[in-house]
DNA sequence: CGTTAGCACTCTACCATCGAGAGTGCTAAC
DNA sequence: GTTAGCACTCTCGATGGTAGAGTGCTAACG
């Protein structure tokens, strides 16, 4: 894969730009190389075919294209791309249209962060034809805010455990001995009081005393806590995979297979969320660009969400490198900024 | 497709059985067409070959097994599979230290419905090299047993509803007014007492007159009553479908397609979870016999869990109709067994 | 009468060959 | 700098020929 190493693209002149964002887009739209009589045919260019050769084979020599075969159409490589999202393509906002359509489908779902999040996904999943990926919320540490308790069982209880920030949590706790209702509120006001903005390890070192009930419930607050700090990305929604498996490109099985394992590879998702929420704008990362092996066929448009410094969670669009980037990124971008907006008006 | 409707299997001979037995067992090792003298030498059939093929000729001839071509080994038809599944194949118990082992993973994760599903999944994936699944256990009608809130901000809550039979779920309630921890405490607590017991109906009826917090968290808790009923099935959790991806017959993109699209089906679940919870043991859908169309690549093997006429789920395995299926059906019979067990613990 | 050895037959998978077509790169003329 | 023309290259699909696997049939055997 010893890719000759051509000089670096450098700024390019109209006509070429304009050859190359036609390539791009007949590629993207065909899925077929494309080949100098398409493009004068198609594009009015106003040359002729072989004025478009000679500057295709120039765009070949900077590596913006790339030939599969000696006698094929050109496709875009992968800095192609880069060049055409960083130079060449219009970056407008989504279509009115579609922030309408966008925006009322949030209106309809009850607030619920799994069902955002699912939702999310599948907004981008529709508005892209590729896969929608979304992760919650997460704080670098959790604090307590509050917990509450409802007896499902003389000895278990349900309980939700609200943090500072981020996503609520629901589990089961088990005691040693049957506690009633209001036993059981009694516990969590007493808790409420003495663990309010505390991280795990706050409560932990000052908990080490209660036994019974407190004790319990004590012990399975840390744990979620710990168990929240501990999980890189709490989940990832992924939805529309399909769409990526109906893409032409992935009819070899062993491809999809490589993509669909790195989706679950919490290592990468959590580097992922990182550097994605440093950096706080729309990144895409295009095929080799991804630090992941498994990714290099496929393309990310991602975005952080939520409150730098606090919870942040990415949102974002897989597909394949020949993926329409100008809409997916203002798609993504609009996307963001929605779950921002109602994260913010959660924990405000 | 008109496929020659042979005359009904009948019973078969000591031999033909075995050759059978050997046929499938054989194919679902090596994912090809099975020859006559292959199975002379890897099993110990005691005949010759020609003995074999004429043997062969006949379970053809019922429809018991098939040919790809003229000139290929022969491979199991689904009727083939279903006859074995049923009068040849031995059914044992799952082995003691796959027992063990599930168990010992079942141990490993705190009381969490979620976890619980997904583990069931992820266990059965793991077992069976195939896909697994889940779903969540599900009463016919919701009814009230208890909720507890925490407030987030003044005038948004947390809220966990326990069922009498079933799962937690948790949402968020928004009001008009803000409200104090100790308000929503006081206003679950009248809650509690009015609505123990009550389907979402009978509270929705009694309840109209209800304003403030209290309204307003009745008509979530209704919502949500309703919407547990209403969804068919809850969710599915589906571990390892990148197993079935590797199964060579999936190689063409398109049959996946299909299935994976399949199993986003509610209506199809729903069904099948009603038709598998009638009739209680662990069921086997071969191919074909799969109501859905789109399955017709694949075979089902599913139990229900839960308690008969109160809450029950399902737990099964999706893979190619060439599945081992002895040890695919005492896998999903043990792990119904567990769940029925911990549910059974949960609400009884 | 069931079993077996032998053999002709059939069909696929694989390979090489070949022509059509698409698209290029080069060159010479404009 | 642009363009027309042309030879060249390479893929794709069709064609044909071969090796091999596996069958079905038949006649012989115990």
């Amino acid at each position: 894969m010893a890719r000759r190493r051509a000089r670096r693209p450098g700024p390019l002149d109209a006509r070429s730009r304009a050859i190359l964002r036609a390539i791009i887009e007949e590629h993207v739209a065909t899925a077929v190389p494309v080949g100098s009589q398409t493009l004068c045919e198609k594009y009015g260019l106003g040359v002729s075919s072989a004025t478009v050769r000679s500057t295709m084979a120039e765009l070949e020599a900077v590596g913006l294209i790339s030939h599969p075969h000696t006698s094929a159409g050109r496709i875009p490589s992968d800095s192609g791309y880069r060049y055409y999202v960083e130079s060449i393509a219009e970056h407008v906002a989504l279509a009115p249209v579609e922030q309408l359509m966008i925006r009322h489908q949030f209106g309809q779902v009850e607030y619920s962060s799994e069902q955002w999040f699912r939702l999310a996904a599948a907004t981008l999943a529709a508005a892209t034809h590729a896969a929608g990926l979304a992760t919650p919320a997460k704080p670098p540490r959790t604090r307590f805010k509050r917990i509450a308790l409802a007896a499902v069982q003389p000895r278990l209880a349900g309980l939700v455990f609200v943090p500072l920030e981020g996503s609520l949590r629901q589990a089961l706790v088990s005691f040693n001995v049957a506690a009633t209702q209001a036993e059981l509120d009694a516990a969590a006001a007493t808790l409420n009081g003495a663990f309010a903005g505390r991280t795990a390890a706050q409560i932990e070192s000052r908990a080490v005393d209660l036994d019974g009930l407190a004790g319990a419930i004590t012990r399975r607050v840390v744990a979620i806590m710990h168990e929240v700090d501990a999980s890189l990305v709490e989940t990832l929604f992924s939805e529309g995979l399909l769409n990526v498996m109906a893409a032409p490109e992935f009819a070899i099985t062993e491809k999809l297979r490589r993509v669909m394992g790195a989706l679950q590879d919490h290592v990468y998702l959590a580097r992922l969320v990182e550097t994605v929420a440093r950096r706080g704008d729309v990144q895409v990362f295009i095929g080799h660009e991804n630090p992941l092996d498994e990714m290099r066929d496929v393309s990310l448009v991602v975005a952080p969400y939520g409150q730098p410094g606090h919870a942040v969670g990415i949102v974002g669009v897989l597909g394949p490198t020949r993926m329409a980037y100008p809409h997916a990124i203002s798609s993504v971008r609009y996307v963001s900024g929605l779950m921002s907006e109602l994260v913010g008006q959660l924990y405000s």
